[in-house]
RNA sequence: GCGAAUAUAGCUCAGUUGGUUAGAGCGCUGGUUUGUGGUACCAGAUGUCGUGAGUUCGAAUCUCAUUAUUCGCCCCA
């Protein structure tokens, strides 16, 4: 018989147990802070129609897409994102969920490129939007909601730093030293390299698409500005963009996030659907990519579904923020821990074993059983390395006496208990 | 889509100019202890050397193809 590869299939993971340990954390973690600032937890199809997730604005994303035809020949693809389909499902559902809303979901999204560095093909992205609300609060609202993320996962303001920018800001600026609009994409994909190539590169760059020398002088001053008090003198005096700047800001002191933010006019968030500010949290060192990034859209509802309805929202992927918090803290290396192991010498004790399990499920104990008969010295050594915390041991000479043996795995301590004696055996475990 | 590196035991990795029977640590199995795990000591098994072809008297080692992984570029929700 052939035998099949065991590699899943490229840029795609397996999760071993004590890999999953982890993951299974960090997503109770976003459910857990999610609901306690008032998210409402919405799921959509892991698949969707081609049409929603493909760009029309010229952008090539759509080759991105893990797309196929069904056998019905309907053009399918797997989300790459799940703002699409949430975008669907609240202009289907609007009227029967709150408005506005803040609703969030965790799933997994797949893109069809190459893997690098804290990018697979495959990943897990906790998504946070608020709808229906032009007040800048919904953005300090989100942000404030990612960064109880990450304070519960043991990252504070010395570990990770969230940039701020506004699209409109950076628009109105470069408009004012005579960029005309239809140049600021191509500007904006140069700037927003500004991190990652050098300044000589970036100005020969700027130059290759005839932008004055002049200006790129103005660009990269402005760019270097890091307080809302140096920006001022560079945009108009009533410039709306950077009262909402100030808004968000003075919301963050509210909220107490304020030492985590800071401004980085050189944040662009890609050529997507944002439009206002936008937001990249990075580690201190900027060793690893974007931990969660996101901003306002205040189009995208009107361009897919004739629906105007403001919006801003939040990505965050497992893949950097595992990468982090390895670096941090090291991988967890164990299962998970069960409270008590069962066992029996020998199979005519199996019953007994059996119904004494029933009994710790009836008391909302966790129990794990060896299902075949051990001596002794094996069954200790299971219950050792399965990681539990008290091993229950069926044995004859016990078994006359209608007794067994329940050991403290961590202290040694051990005792002989009657099979009914419930109350004794829980005090046992739970002292 | 482009470039580079890597692939040897369950895991992390050695393996000389191509040369006899393929190595270590951890883990695993057994024993010291036939009713008690973790520590220690002793012993044992690890395997299609990623896959397929080629060169050669002889390939883990050289060549080509292929698959996967990692890093960088492109791109970026």
């Amino acid at each position: 018989m052939s035998s099949i590869d065991l590699n899943p299939p490229r840029g795609m993971r397996d999760f071993l147990p004590k890999d999953w340990v982890f993951r299974e954390k960090l997503m109770q973690v976003f459910n857990d802070v999610s609901k306690t600032n008032g998210f409402l937890h919405y799921e959509t199809p892991v698949v969707d129609s081609y049409e929603l997730f493909e760009r029309k604005a010229g952008e090539e994303i759509s080759d991105q897409l893990y797309d196929f035809t069904d056998k019905s020949n309907r053009h399918i693809s797997l989300r790459a994102e799940l703002t699409p389909s949430m975008v669907r499902l609240y202009a289907k559902n609007k009227e029967s969920l709150p408005f506005p809303a803040k609703l969030y979901s965790i799933g997994q999204c797949f893109r069809y490129e190459r893997a690098t560095k804290g990018r697979k093909r495959e990943h897990y992205q906790w998504n946070l939007d608020i709808l229906g609300e032009n007040n800048i609060s919904a953005e300090a609202w989100i942000l404030s909601t990612a960064i109880q993320v990450m304070n519960k996962l043991g990252l504070n303001e010395n570990d990770f730093q969230i940039h701020v920018s506004n699209r409109a800001l950076l628009s109105d600026f470069l408009l004012s030293i005579g960029i005309e609009k239809e140049r600021h994409s191509e500007l904006m994909i140069i700037i927003d390299k500004k991190d990652k190539i050098p300044a000589e590169v970036m100005k020969e760059m700027m130059e290759e698409i005839k932008i004055f020398s002049s200006q790129i002088e103005k660009i990269i001053e402005f760019l270097d500005k890091k307080t809302l008090e140096e920006i001022r003198p560079f945009v108009q005096k009533d410039s709306l963009a950077l009262q909402e700047l100030e808004h968000l800001f003075a919301a963050a002191k509210a909220l107490n996030i304020a030492p985590y933010l800071r401004i980085d006019t050189s944040i662009i968030r890609g050529l997507s659907y944002y439009t206002g500010i936008v937001f990249e949290a990075f580690d201190t060192n900027k060793e690893f990519r974007a931990i969660f990034g996101g901003g306002r859209y205040n189009s995208l509802f009107d361009r897919m579904t004739g629906k105007d309805i403001p919006a801003c929202g939040l990505g965050f992927g497992d893949v950097v923020i595992e990468e982090l918090i390895a670096s941090k803290f090291g991988r967890t290396e164990t299962f998970p821990g069960i409270q008590v192991i069962l066992g029996q010498f020998e199979d005519a004790l199996q019953g007994k074993a059996l119904h004494l399990s029933a009994e710790f499920t009836k008391n909302d104990i966790s129990s794990d059983m060896l299902l075949c008969s051990l001596p002794p010295k094996k069954f200790f050594t299971q219950a050792n390395k399965r990681g539990a915390k008290f091993a229950a041991y069926l044995a004859p000479e016990e078994a006359k006496e209608n007794t067994f043996v329940l050991k403290n795995m961590e202290s040694g301590e051990q005792k002989i208990l009657p099979l009914e004696d419930i109350s004794s055996i829980l005090d046992f475990i739970k002292a």
